[in-house]
DNA sequence: GCCAACGTTGGC
DNA sequence: GCCAACGTTGGC
């Protein structure tokens, strides 16, 4: 078993990522089934990712996919570092105004720990009661790295194992 | 493909 | 500091 928190500080979270883009599986089949989580080019989503701490979960959600939903929990595996992508002239995540010495963009290494039993579609989450507040359903929510409460934690872990 | 909502940029 | 223009996200 690995080792256990209990009472704890640690915090929970959702990433976004569209499949087409990298998706759980690809996690999945990834060496150590860990990833580095580049190209986050939004301040609130990266001041989160720089709240992030090591072993803290996090649900992976596949947005712009069919269906829309969160498949699995990873963990954080490495606690924020600079995105060396946005040094990189060639990459798509390139930022001309970062520089080394004061680096603008982070991002954290993930560990896929295991597949929810279903997915849980963003259809299902907006009907389940106790997650009215959760970010990912507000109107209007972009936010590619949120925090989720341990309360909102719960209830989509526990609707994960029942069937439809 | 559409488009609402949001974030960023840059002129003033 | 305001805000119009533009670019992006992401559900549908």
């Amino acid at each position: 078993m690995p080792t256990t928190r209990t009472s704890d500080s640690s915090r929970r979270w959702l990433v976004k990522s569209e499949p087409e883009t990298f998706s759980w599986d690809d996690l999945w089949k990834a060496p150590k089934r860990t990833t580095s989580w580049e190209g986050v080019r939004n301040y609130q989503a990266r001041n989160l990712m720089r709240e992030m701490r090591k072993g803290d979960l996090v649900f992976f959600y596949h947005s712009s996919a069919d269906p829309t939903a969160i498949m699995g929990v990873c963990e954080v595996a490495r606690e924020a570092y600079p995105d060396h992508t946005q040094f990189d002239r060639k990459s798509h995540y390139y930022d001309p105004k970062s520089t080394e010495d004061d680096p603008r963009w982070f991002m954290v290494d993930l560990r896929a720990r295991e597949p929810l039993p279903r997915p849980v579609t963003l259809a299902e989450l907006r009907s389940t009661r106790g997650l009215e507040r959760m970010a990912l359903l507000q109107k209007g929510s972009r936010l590619s790295v949120q925090p989720v409460a341990a309360d909102e934690w719960k209830v989509i872990v526990d609707l994960a194992k029942r069937e439809r």
